[in-house]
DNA sequence: AGGATGATAGTCT
DNA sequence: GACTATCATCCTG
Protein backbone atom coordinates (compact mmCIF):
# COMPACT_ATOMS: atom_id res chain seq x y z
CA UNK A 1 0.00 0.00 0.00
CA UNK A 2 1.60 3.19 -0.90
CA UNK A 3 1.92 6.13 1.71
CA UNK A 4 -0.62 8.93 1.52
CA UNK A 5 0.76 12.04 0.74
CA UNK A 6 -2.07 14.44 2.74
CA UNK A 7 -1.29 15.75 6.10
CA UNK A 8 -2.90 19.24 6.64
CA UNK A 9 -4.55 20.14 9.35
CA UNK A 10 -8.51 21.72 8.45
CA UNK A 11 -7.49 25.39 8.44
CA UNK A 12 -4.72 24.91 5.81
CA UNK A 13 -7.34 22.88 3.89
CA UNK A 14 -9.75 25.32 4.12
CA UNK A 15 -6.98 28.11 3.14
CA UNK A 16 -5.80 26.41 0.00
CA UNK A 17 -9.29 26.22 -1.18
CA UNK A 18 -9.27 29.94 -1.50
CA UNK A 19 -6.27 30.16 -3.20
CA UNK A 20 -6.13 27.29 -5.47
CA UNK A 21 -8.61 27.62 -8.75
CA UNK A 22 -7.44 25.63 -11.07
CA UNK A 23 -8.67 25.38 -14.70
CA UNK A 24 -11.90 22.70 -14.99
CA UNK A 25 -10.56 20.67 -17.65
CA UNK A 26 -13.09 19.97 -19.85
CA UNK A 27 -12.45 15.78 -20.65
CA UNK A 28 -13.34 15.80 -16.30
CA UNK A 29 -17.32 16.32 -17.77
CA UNK A 30 -17.70 14.74 -20.83
CA UNK A 31 -20.60 12.14 -19.25
CA UNK A 32 -21.47 14.65 -17.11
CA UNK A 33 -25.61 14.50 -16.10
CA UNK A 34 -27.04 18.08 -16.43
CA UNK A 35 -30.31 19.92 -15.69
CA UNK A 36 -31.98 16.96 -18.45
CA UNK A 37 -31.06 14.50 -15.86
CA UNK A 38 -32.11 16.67 -12.48
CA UNK A 39 -35.51 18.34 -13.77
CA UNK A 40 -38.67 17.45 -14.71
CA UNK A 41 -38.90 14.19 -12.74
CA UNK A 42 -40.23 13.70 -9.45
CA UNK A 43 -38.24 13.22 -6.40
CA UNK A 44 -39.06 9.85 -5.90
CA UNK A 45 -38.18 9.06 -9.56
CA UNK A 46 -34.74 10.94 -9.14
CA UNK A 47 -33.75 8.98 -6.02
CA UNK A 48 -34.56 6.09 -8.43
CA UNK A 49 -32.47 6.93 -11.47
CA UNK A 50 -29.41 8.25 -9.59
CA UNK A 51 -28.51 4.44 -8.80
CA UNK A 52 -25.45 3.44 -11.29
CA UNK A 53 -24.43 6.89 -11.93
CA UNK A 54 -21.18 8.37 -10.72
CA UNK A 55 -20.53 10.97 -7.83
CA UNK A 56 -17.73 12.75 -8.96
CA UNK A 57 -15.63 14.83 -6.51
CA UNK A 58 -12.47 17.34 -7.71
CA UNK A 59 -10.31 17.28 -4.55
CA UNK A 60 -9.35 21.63 -4.02
CA UNK A 61 -5.82 20.40 -2.39
CA UNK A 62 -4.54 17.88 -5.03
CA UNK A 63 -7.08 18.35 -7.89
CA UNK A 64 -7.81 14.23 -7.42
CA UNK A 65 -10.89 13.24 -8.70
CA UNK A 66 -12.60 10.66 -6.61
CA UNK A 67 -15.46 8.40 -8.22
CA UNK A 68 -18.29 5.93 -6.99
CA UNK A 69 -21.26 4.67 -8.07
CA UNK A 70 -24.77 5.81 -6.65
CA UNK A 71 -25.94 2.01 -5.21
CA UNK A 72 -28.18 3.85 -2.43
CA UNK A 73 -30.23 6.75 -1.78
CA UNK A 74 -33.74 8.11 -0.16
CA UNK A 75 -36.35 10.81 -1.06
CA UNK A 76 -37.17 13.28 1.04
CA UNK A 77 -40.38 14.99 0.72
CA UNK A 78 -41.45 18.30 0.85
CA UNK A 79 -44.29 20.19 3.31
CA UNK A 80 -46.20 16.54 3.70
CA UNK A 81 -43.23 14.51 4.91
CA UNK A 82 -42.59 14.35 8.53
CA UNK A 83 -39.72 12.92 8.24
CA UNK A 84 -37.96 15.80 6.03
CA UNK A 85 -36.47 18.93 6.64
CA UNK A 86 -38.60 21.12 4.80
CA UNK A 87 -41.96 19.38 7.14
CA UNK A 88 -44.54 21.71 6.99
CA UNK A 89 -43.39 23.82 3.78
CA UNK A 90 -40.77 25.60 6.67
CA UNK A 91 -37.31 27.34 5.31
CA UNK A 92 -34.72 27.60 7.37
CA UNK A 93 -31.06 28.40 7.07
CA UNK A 94 -29.99 25.08 7.15
CA UNK A 95 -32.49 23.59 4.48
CA UNK A 96 -32.49 26.52 2.07
CA UNK A 97 -30.86 24.52 -0.67
CA UNK A 98 -33.96 21.67 -0.94
CA UNK A 99 -36.11 24.74 -2.00
CA UNK A 100 -33.25 25.74 -4.94
CA UNK A 101 -32.70 24.17 -8.24
CA UNK A 102 -32.79 20.60 -8.76
CA UNK A 103 -29.41 19.76 -8.75
CA UNK A 104 -28.46 21.65 -5.77
CA UNK A 105 -26.14 20.08 -3.01
CA UNK A 106 -27.87 20.13 0.53
CA UNK A 107 -25.10 19.31 3.06
CA UNK A 108 -26.10 18.95 6.58
CA UNK A 109 -24.52 18.69 9.76
CA UNK A 110 -26.14 15.92 12.09
CA UNK A 111 -25.14 14.14 15.10
CA UNK A 112 -22.27 16.59 16.18
CA UNK A 113 -19.81 15.52 13.77
CA UNK A 114 -21.13 13.99 10.92
CA UNK A 115 -22.34 15.15 7.24
CA UNK A 116 -25.16 14.10 4.77
CA UNK A 117 -25.28 15.04 1.42
CA UNK A 118 -28.28 15.16 -0.80
CA UNK A 119 -29.32 16.92 -3.94
CA UNK A 120 -32.50 18.60 -4.55
CA UNK A 121 -34.94 17.88 -6.71
CA UNK A 122 -38.21 18.91 -8.60
CA UNK A 123 -41.05 19.46 -5.80
CA UNK A 124 -41.26 22.18 -3.12
CA UNK A 125 -38.55 21.15 -0.61
CA UNK A 126 -37.82 18.21 -1.81
CA UNK A 127 -34.44 16.27 -1.52
CA UNK A 128 -32.87 12.94 -2.34
CA UNK A 129 -30.29 11.66 0.29
CA UNK A 130 -27.34 9.60 -1.06
CA UNK A 131 -26.70 6.89 1.29
CA UNK A 132 -23.99 4.75 -0.21
CA UNK A 133 -21.21 4.43 -2.88
CA UNK A 134 -19.76 1.68 -4.99
CA UNK A 135 -16.24 3.13 -4.95
CA UNK A 136 -14.60 3.12 -8.43
CA UNK A 137 -11.59 5.74 -8.62
CA UNK A 138 -9.27 6.96 -5.60
CA UNK A 139 -10.33 4.52 -2.86
CA UNK A 140 -7.07 4.88 -1.67
CA UNK A 141 -7.64 8.44 -0.77
CA UNK A 142 -10.88 7.95 0.55
CA UNK A 143 -9.14 5.28 2.75
CA UNK A 144 -6.96 7.78 4.22
CA UNK A 145 -9.60 10.38 4.78
CA UNK A 146 -11.91 7.61 6.08
CA UNK A 147 -8.95 6.94 8.83
CA UNK A 148 -7.73 10.80 9.05
CA UNK A 149 -11.18 11.41 10.24
CA UNK A 150 -11.71 8.70 13.02
CA UNK A 151 -8.43 9.73 14.80
CA UNK A 152 -7.93 6.91 16.04
CA UNK A 153 -5.32 5.76 13.93
CA UNK A 154 -5.57 2.16 14.30
CA UNK A 155 -3.68 0.98 11.16
CA UNK A 156 -6.54 -1.48 9.97
CA UNK A 157 -7.74 -1.08 6.57
CA UNK A 158 -10.84 -0.69 5.45
CA UNK A 159 -12.45 -2.87 2.98
CA UNK A 160 -13.66 -1.46 -0.30
CA UNK A 161 -17.26 -2.78 1.11
CA UNK A 162 -17.49 -0.16 4.10
CA UNK A 163 -15.41 2.67 2.50
CA UNK A 164 -18.91 4.61 1.16
CA UNK A 165 -21.94 2.54 2.97
CA UNK A 166 -23.13 4.88 4.81
CA UNK A 167 -24.47 8.43 4.02
CA UNK A 168 -21.24 9.92 6.83
CA UNK A 169 -19.43 8.03 5.51
CA UNK A 170 -19.33 8.75 2.21
CA UNK A 171 -19.51 12.01 2.80
CA UNK A 172 -15.75 11.21 4.66
CA UNK A 173 -14.72 9.92 2.13
CA UNK A 174 -15.19 12.32 -0.54
CA UNK A 175 -14.61 15.22 1.74
CA UNK A 176 -17.97 16.87 1.37
CA UNK A 177 -18.27 19.42 3.85
CA UNK A 178 -21.26 21.91 4.46
CA UNK A 179 -18.31 24.57 3.77
CA UNK A 180 -17.14 23.62 0.74
CA UNK A 181 -20.22 21.67 -0.97
CA UNK A 182 -23.38 23.24 0.66
CA UNK A 183 -25.15 24.97 -2.41
CA UNK A 184 -23.26 23.75 -5.27
CA UNK A 185 -25.00 23.48 -8.14
CA UNK A 186 -24.13 19.78 -9.31
CA UNK A 187 -24.87 20.37 -12.95
CA UNK A 188 -22.03 23.30 -13.23
CA UNK A 189 -19.54 22.66 -10.55
CA UNK A 190 -15.94 21.66 -10.58
CA UNK A 191 -16.08 20.51 -7.32
CA UNK A 192 -18.80 17.64 -7.34
CA UNK A 193 -21.14 16.22 -10.41
CA UNK A 194 -22.59 13.23 -11.42
CA UNK A 195 -21.79 11.16 -14.55
CA UNK A 196 -23.27 8.54 -16.54
CA UNK A 197 -22.56 5.12 -14.85
CA UNK A 198 -24.51 2.10 -15.06
CA UNK A 199 -27.70 1.57 -16.18
CA UNK A 200 -29.94 0.11 -13.19
CA UNK A 201 -33.37 -2.21 -14.97
CA UNK A 202 -36.23 -1.24 -12.63
CA UNK A 203 -36.28 -5.12 -11.64
CA UNK A 204 -32.58 -4.74 -9.58
CA UNK A 205 -33.98 -1.51 -7.79
CA UNK A 206 -35.66 -2.57 -4.20
CA UNK A 207 -37.70 -0.35 -2.32
CA UNK A 208 -37.63 -0.12 1.67
CA UNK A 209 -38.49 2.09 4.67
CA UNK A 210 -36.31 5.15 5.11
CA UNK A 211 -32.98 4.61 7.99
CA UNK A 212 -33.07 6.34 11.15
CA UNK A 213 -36.85 8.04 11.01
CA UNK A 214 -38.09 8.36 14.47
CA UNK A 215 -41.03 10.33 14.04
CA UNK A 216 -44.52 8.74 12.54
CA UNK A 217 -45.55 5.31 12.16
CA UNK A 218 -47.04 6.07 8.50
CA UNK A 219 -44.17 7.80 7.40
CA UNK A 220 -41.39 5.90 8.72
CA UNK A 221 -42.82 2.93 7.43
CA UNK A 222 -43.41 4.34 3.32
CA UNK A 223 -40.61 2.98 0.81
CA UNK A 224 -38.71 5.63 -0.23
CA UNK A 225 -35.30 4.10 0.13
CA UNK A 226 -34.03 2.69 -2.72
CA UNK A 227 -30.94 0.72 -3.44
CA UNK A 228 -29.50 -1.80 -5.98
CA UNK A 229 -30.38 -5.42 -5.47
CA UNK A 230 -27.86 -7.81 -4.09
CA UNK A 231 -25.42 -5.01 -4.16
CA UNK A 232 -23.00 -5.63 -1.54
CA UNK A 233 -21.85 -1.54 -0.77
CA UNK A 234 -25.34 -0.63 0.18
CA UNK A 235 -25.38 0.82 4.17
CA UNK A 236 -24.63 -1.96 6.59
CA UNK A 237 -27.76 -1.37 8.69
CA UNK A 238 -30.29 -2.54 5.92
CA UNK A 239 -28.70 -5.70 5.04
CA UNK A 240 -31.31 -7.07 6.85
CA UNK A 241 -34.19 -5.85 5.41
CA UNK A 242 -36.94 -8.62 5.50
CA UNK A 243 -39.28 -6.93 2.87
CA UNK A 244 -37.80 -6.49 -0.32
CA UNK A 245 -40.63 -5.17 -2.81
CA UNK A 246 -39.60 -4.43 -6.60
CA UNK A 247 -40.15 -1.41 -7.84
CA UNK A 248 -42.60 -0.18 -10.71
CA UNK A 249 -41.16 2.58 -12.53
CA UNK A 250 -43.06 4.98 -14.45
C1' DA B 1 -21.97 -10.82 12.29
C1' DG B 2 -24.48 -8.21 15.11
C1' DG B 3 -26.26 -5.67 19.28
C1' DA B 4 -25.35 -1.82 22.72
C1' DT B 5 -23.41 2.48 23.75
C1' DG B 6 -20.99 6.92 23.89
C1' DA B 7 -19.40 10.78 21.18
C1' DT B 8 -20.39 15.57 20.00
C1' DA B 9 -22.28 20.19 18.36
C1' DG B 10 -25.54 22.42 15.02
C1' DT B 11 -30.28 23.39 14.76
C1' DC B 12 -34.79 24.28 16.24
C1' DT B 13 -38.52 24.97 20.02
C1' DG C 1 -32.91 22.04 26.58
C1' DA C 2 -33.98 18.22 23.38
C1' DC C 3 -33.18 16.03 19.32
C1' DT C 4 -30.74 14.25 15.63
C1' DA C 5 -31.81 11.46 7.68
C1' DT C 6 -24.79 8.39 12.17
C1' DC C 7 -20.63 6.02 13.17
C1' DA C 8 -16.64 3.78 15.66
C1' DT C 9 -15.80 1.03 19.26
C1' DC C 10 -16.49 -2.39 22.46
C1' DC C 11 -18.42 -6.14 23.60
C1' DT C 12 -20.86 -11.21 22.92
C1' DG C 13 -21.02 -15.47 20.45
Amino acid sequence: MKATKRSKTESEHCEDEQKIMKPVVSRFFVDRLNDDFFANVSCVNLAKKILGKLLCRRLESSGEVLKGIVVESESYLGAEDVASHSYKGKITARNEPMFMKAGTAYVYFTYGMYHCFNISSEGEGSAVLIRALQPIQGLQTMESLRKRFSKKANGKPIKATHLCNGPAKLCIAFDICKQTINKQDVTCSDLIWFENGFDVSECDIVAAPRIGISADEEWKLKPLRFYIKNNEYVSVRNKKEKIETNVNLS
